[in-house]
DNA sequence: AAAAAAC
């Protein structure tokens, strides 16, 4: 068998793997490293989950070994789609790098432009990038690309499906046409066979082979809830989700949402409920972000809410139960989805939770994956439903005034109430959690609908001033909360 | 239909 050692790396390189514990390298690596080392364009067709990072970053690193980086002029650049995902290829930097005498710079969105200047101006070998933050530092001048020896783009498919390529095709055109591409991508859509004819030059192909569906360790359950509207599945959904996983052993796993609304929503209705549970999707916080993941990997955090953020790519070893409270847009996604349990061989469970909603995204899921997912027979007590769907009060403390029912409600703009909700993690995750799910909130339909108009209403009328909001001011905007 | 990504 194919050990490291035959692959023609240096000893630094093979001190710094050996020290991450693996001998073995994977089919993309084995294949890829060699091809990269003799300098010619690789073309590698490769799933996540499949080494694909350390087979880009170790011939890099050999590459790279002779030669010095100079001011703005960086030699290689890496493009991610996600900055998760741009973050995790600075982590192999650093764990491989590790003898090596290189710098590289994470330019990511989300974060400050100020340190990843002042490390552009010192000079970098490397840059990690996501699209948009690369050229928005180029039309400011605060990088070149015309010193650029290696380019490597990862997880091309998923840069066309989030509309990158105009940009990938850009930043193409502004290295030298001479440099070295590593090229990955998981399928190939005719746009990307596009953009590697312009820009590979006899690029070795190399393509390992795809877990076609859902891998074959993977056992699939589906649950259906009732409800007759959106509204009521979503609770109903919440309500199932909690007492499927009362009946799990979990040491971690991933609810995907479709939405990010619903990610907060489902991730503060299981911390309400005691699971230890943090949401994750685009529009938190960068650094958020970051932590949360970091402590989902290192075990401090059971369950990960999750948009598509992190379907694929991340590396997020041994999850073993995947949720979907959704059935996701794409037949694609679910498997990607479920595909975060279930590595290496170990099995993993996935559970779907199904609306009659979700029914026409889930037969193309069937078309797709082929495996009838087995019904799962649990009791599940939905009488919470009747109790809180209408707006009862369940604020211990609130005092009795005039039927809130009676009241006139004045929302808002379209963005006040909700966008507060969904922004509010972001904020702190445990002191505002208490508020929110299953509990009366501000109806969506209304507050979308409706238009700002009265502060008129009696001050008097409120137990604390908030004008503009009519009676249902979220709690969490009452609250004084360190923003930072 | 939704998510992701630049200020």
């Amino acid at each position: 068998m194919t050990k490291f050692t035959d692959l023609g790396l240096s000893p630094e390189v093979l001190k710094a793997i050996a020290e991450t514990g693996y001998d073995t390298p994977t089919a993309i690596q084995e294949q890829a490293i060699p091809v990269a080392l003799t300098g010619l364009d690789v073309l590698g067709i490769a799933q996540t989950g499949t080494g694909k990072t350390a087979a880009f970053t170790l011939p890099m690193i050999e590459r790279l070994a002779a030669g010095r980086s100079r001011a703005r002029m960086p030699r290689a650049i890496v493009l991610a789609p996600t900055r998760e995902l741009a973050d995790q290829v600075s982590e192999a930097f650093e764990k491989y790098a590790k003898y090596h005498k290189l710098n590289w710079a994470l330019l990511i969105g989300g974060v400050s432009m100020a340190d990843q200047v002042s490390k552009l101006d010192k000079g970098v070998d490397v840059l990690i990038a996501t699209p948009g933050r690369l050229l928005d530092l180029f039309e400011r001048s605060k990088v070149m690309l015309n010193g650029v020896q290696i380019m490597v783009v990862d997880e091309a498919d998923r840069m066309l499906d989030m509309g990158f390529i105009p940009d990938i095709e850009r930043i193409f055109k502004l290295t030298p046409p001479t440099r070295q591409t590593l090229f990955f991508s998981a399928t190939m859509a005719p746009e990307i066979t596009r953009i590697t004819q312009a820009f590979l030059k006899n690029p070795v192909r190399i393509e390992v082979s795809r877990p076609a569906t859902t891998a074959e360790n993977i056992r699939q359950f589906v649950y259906r809830v009732p409800g007759s509207n959106a509204l009521n599945a979503a609770k109903a959904k919440r309500i199932a989700l909690r007492a499927i996983i009362s009946t799990l052993e979990i040491k971690n796993g991933i609810v995907f949402c479709n939405r990010k609304t619903d990610v907060d929503i489902v991730a503060k209705s299981l911390s309400v409920h005691g699971f230890n549970a943090a949401p994750i999707h685009g529009d938190l916080d960068q650094a958020l972000r970051m932590k949360t993941l970091d402590s989902f990997r290192k075990g401090d955090l059971t369950l990960l809410v999750a948009s598509d953020v992190a379907a694929r790519g991340l590396d997020i070893p041994d999850v073993g139960h995947v949720f979907n409270f959704d059935v996701p847009h794409h037949a694609d996604d679910y498997v990607h989805r479920i595909g975060r349990t279930g590595r290496a061989g170990r099995s993993g469970e996935a559970y779907l939770l199904l609306s009659g909603a979700d029914e026409k995204n889930y037969d193309k899921v069937l078309k797709l994956t082929k495996k009838e997912p087995e019904t799962l027979s649990i009791e599940v007590d939905f009488s919470a439903m009747s109790e809180d769907s209408d707006r009862k009060s369940s604020r211990p403390d609130r005092k009795p005034r005039r039927s809130d029912r009676d009241k006139p409600i004045k929302a808002v703009t379209k963005t006040e109430p909700e966008a507060e909700i969904q922004s509010e993690p972001a904020v702190n995750e445990n002191a505002v959690i208490e508020n929110i799910v299953d509990k009366p909130r501000p109806s969506r339909r209304r507050s979308r609908t409706e238009k700002v108009s009265e502060t008129k209403e009696k001050s008097n009328d409120y137990e604390t001033t908030a004008e503009g909001f009519g009676w249902h001011v979220p709690a969490f905007l009452l609250r004084s909360v360190d923003l930072k």
